[in-house]
DNA sequence: AATTTTCAATGACCGCAGTCACTAACCTTG
DNA sequence: CAAGGTTAGTGACTGCGGTCATTGAAAATT
């Protein structure tokens, strides 16, 4: 698996040419303006070869997105340990809410959040994946919340986790939705100390 | 614009018939599954007719949801009144959401959900529009309780009614990702329950 | 070296949403 | 009531995402 034909080296190529053309297309026209045909044309392949390297046209956008998603990586090792569990979170999203603002953009993450929607495949769509990244750097600072005592006890560990997955796409969605007007990294921060807050254990009455 | 011409009425037939006829069939077959031509031809009309009466096929699908407003009427009337702002707001959510999966469906929401990212309309889509009766039961709801002294009084009113909003969206959508094993009902007052309860006034310490 | 197999690449083709120049029935106006 | 204007309705057409039978050159087999 190592050694390629020089046939699969040229397909790999062919592939290569045209997600880097889709992207740049995407990236300067929007990706519901720009047309398959657009990008063969620009990688001088027929309409066709694209459909033997990407099974649609959405599938180079969720490449693209799966990419993005090594940034966590970096991004852990930069969090101070000391902080408490919500003081972490907050900040890997606020650095998230940053990142996905200056680099992953409107245009990507719409696609994304609609083919999650759309796309009746039988599994889960990688949006919601245990796999990323961020969702396992996350659902361990729950774990250290809760065995902390920082967190509640009555609440499952399963359920904080997708509460708080929920208040992350909860905020993206409805920036994606408010065109402008909306500052995703202030209303993200607003809206998890909430959900925080809900989450933590409680120095008075209960109810 | 009280008397309808002969030719005015036999329009409005017209695009009632379409109507009709397009809800029946998307709710038989999926939004997706259902083409113009299958519609008009069961109406007996052309294609171009369909778009004399709709600007787009998901505008049928809007001008459905918009009906479904209507719902929220009849509700508010039967919410007790000396319950607490977080008790009106969660029964009034259960309610909704029972009526999103028993009436409105998954089809129309994500239809709903999806054109409200991608329509690139210059105003705001109706999802968010503080028209929809629903909103404005809802902000009556959080004034009372912030007056009542029941909600935070450092969070301001506009902050408190769009996380509150926001909290339904976040579950609606990922109850539309999460095909199946998502008891909307349950998590939805999970949720919320957190949310609101991070917006009560603190009777312990606070940070 | 000759043959067979494999598979990246091709482009005509399909299905469907949406458009538009045109028609004719109906409505208004003098 | 005739002439002119309005508009609901028409259907061929466009644009685009996606399909698939076919091709031919490279790879594997003999």
């Amino acid at each position: 698996m190592e050694h390629l034909t020089e046939r699969q080296k040229k397909a790999l190529e062919t592939r290569s040419k045209l997600l880097h053309k889709s992207l740049e297309l995407f990236g300067k026209y929007g990706f519901e303006h720009v047309t398959i045909e657009q990008i063969t044309k620009a990688c001088d392949v027929s309409k066709g070869t694209f459909y033997t390297h990407f099974p649609s046209k959405y599938d180079v956008i969720l490449e693209k997105f799966k990419e993005f998603d090594t940034f966590y990586d970096t991004v852990e090792k930069e969090i101070d340990p000391s902080l408490s569990a919500s003081e972490k979170i907050l900040t890997i999203y606020n650095e998230q809410m940053l990142y996905i603002i200056n680099v992953v953009g409107k245009d990507v993450l719409a696609t994304v959040y609609t083919a999650a929607m759309t796309n009746q495949v039988e599994e889960d769509h990688y949006l919601i994946s245990p796999q990323r990244k961020i969702f396992q750097i996350l659902n361990n600072y729950i774990a250290e919340g809760v065995a902390s005592g920082e967190f509640r006890q009555d609440v499952s560990i399963a359920d904080m986790q997708s509460m708080i997955q929920r208040c992350m796409r909860a905020n993206v969605y409805d920036w994606l939705i408010h065109n402008e007007t909306f500052d995703l990294v202030k209303e993200m921060r607003l809206f998890t100390s909430v959900v925080l807050d809900g989450l933590k254990t409680k120095k008075g009455t209960s109810n």
